[in-house]
DNA sequence: CGTGGCAATTGACATTTGTCAATCCGCCGG
DNA sequence: CCGGCGGATTGACAAATGTCAATTGCCACG
């Protein structure tokens, strides 16, 4: 790993507070490997063997049931993933695969496990980070629930153009992943552009334009307490 | 607090390791209020100030956005309620009403958030708890993406059934929460189980018969790693 | 022993979402 | 420059879910 992967994971929140050594034992311990999109990382229903770190690249987690799939997260740098799992020594309720490219760091479980007795700071910034995790998907029940797919699109073209601060929006991976990222097929997130488009939202091939946010957002009625950051 | 009262919490995941000290010290600064059906005990958006178990009746956790509301889950004695918010010092993403005539004990959040500091198996505690929310949180997702509303009905009771090892099933609280806990409305819970009655489902009121759990399972297709306890 | 009130059910219909098939379109390799 | 592949879109239809209104049924209260 280079120095720098290092200190910029040593920034993310789960880590900045750590002691030195409990770091530095995690980083040693800790494989990084590339690897090509498409590739299978972790499968449901494994044994939680290493918290995962995505360095570089994309990573998609995903759930199954019977012939059944939905994309549950996209995991960008520096994000990590599968940490309730890790800690519970538990099985991975969650898939996940490579979307392009990417560099994953593995911490083994059982490391993690052991900062936990011994790395004050460490715990609790994993304590912040789970309840953090444990609100978000609540967050998602509650959209999952309570919204229409095209309300969930709208409020999630919003929450992007919040983010980079621009009504132009770029999609950072293929709509079939974003369907499925909002609760629904291929040809229904098609379908949800169109209605969209009587608000001011166009598109062409990945790169949306919000003409007019205010007017969007009267249609998705955007909710602190489903799309607020955290 | 009646000493006994006391003891059942203390026997909680969540209070079983914590020094006795802690738990004293949370117990001594907490509130045991009584309150009646129907009473909202939070609401989303509220700071939170409490930690919330139940030890006697039951307690509703809803959240709304607009007009629409849905019910997230239904906590019973002796459970806790809103730790994530408790101990990120946020707001409560959910709200709560007593559907019970029920006894809430109410523990300072400022002095949970001490404790975490200061008694590391209390904190242990508090990671397994925050981890397992967590996981219950994405479970219901799965549920919610993977499912329709006859299979999450099913799935339901084939759950309560294996609980309770009986195949007769009396509905904890009224027909119109289970439809909203599952995702549905009223309506649609009646033509659930409807469809259910050709899978072996008969109800009279609140009492529910399985004549036959594999029959029932084999349309339900239950998953451990949505249904599964934890 | 009625009877009012509320939850539950049922029917009719609208909306949303999914499925299947055909077509379109952009990109890349030959 | 031409195919050809795969993702995206569109149309037609089916299934699931929501909405509205009417009815049923049960229980508590007078």
């Amino acid at each position: 790993m280079r120095p720098d992967d290092a200190a910029v994971i040593r920034s993310l929140p789960l880590f900045a507070d750590a002691r030195e050594e409990t770091f530095a034992e995690l980083v040693r311990t800790a494989f990084l490997q590339r690897f090509p999109p498409g590739v299978t990382l972790i499968n449901e229903n494994d044994e939680a063997d290493f918290l995962h770190v995505v360095v570089e690249g994309q990573v998609e987690l995903f759930a199954t049931s019977g012939e059944r799939e939905t994309t549950m997260s996209i995991v960008e740098p520096v994000g990590t993933f599968i940490l309730a799992a890790v800690l519970n020594a538990r099985i991975y309720l969650q898939s996940a695969r490579t979307l392009q490219k990417s560099q994953v760091l593995m911490i083994p479980a059982e490391k993690v496990r052991d900062a936990l007795g011994t790395d004050e700071a460490f715990t609790r910034a994993v304590v912040t980070e789970l309840a953090r995790g444990y609100r978000r998907a609540v967050k998602e029940v509650k959209g999952q629930k309570l919204r229409t797919g095209a309300e969930r699109l709208a409020n999630w073209l919003l929450q992007r153009a919040e983010a980079e601060r621009a009504d132009r929006i770029t999609l950072p991976f293929e709509k079939r992943v974003l369907s499925s990222l909002l609760g629904m097929t291929p040809e229904n997130l098609s379908r949800a552009f169109a209605v969209l488009k009587t608000h001011g939202v166009t598109s062409r091939g990945a790169v949306i334009t919000l003409a007019d946010r205010a007017t969007l957002a009267a249609f998705a009625r955007p909710d602190p307490l489903i799309d607020g950051p955290e």
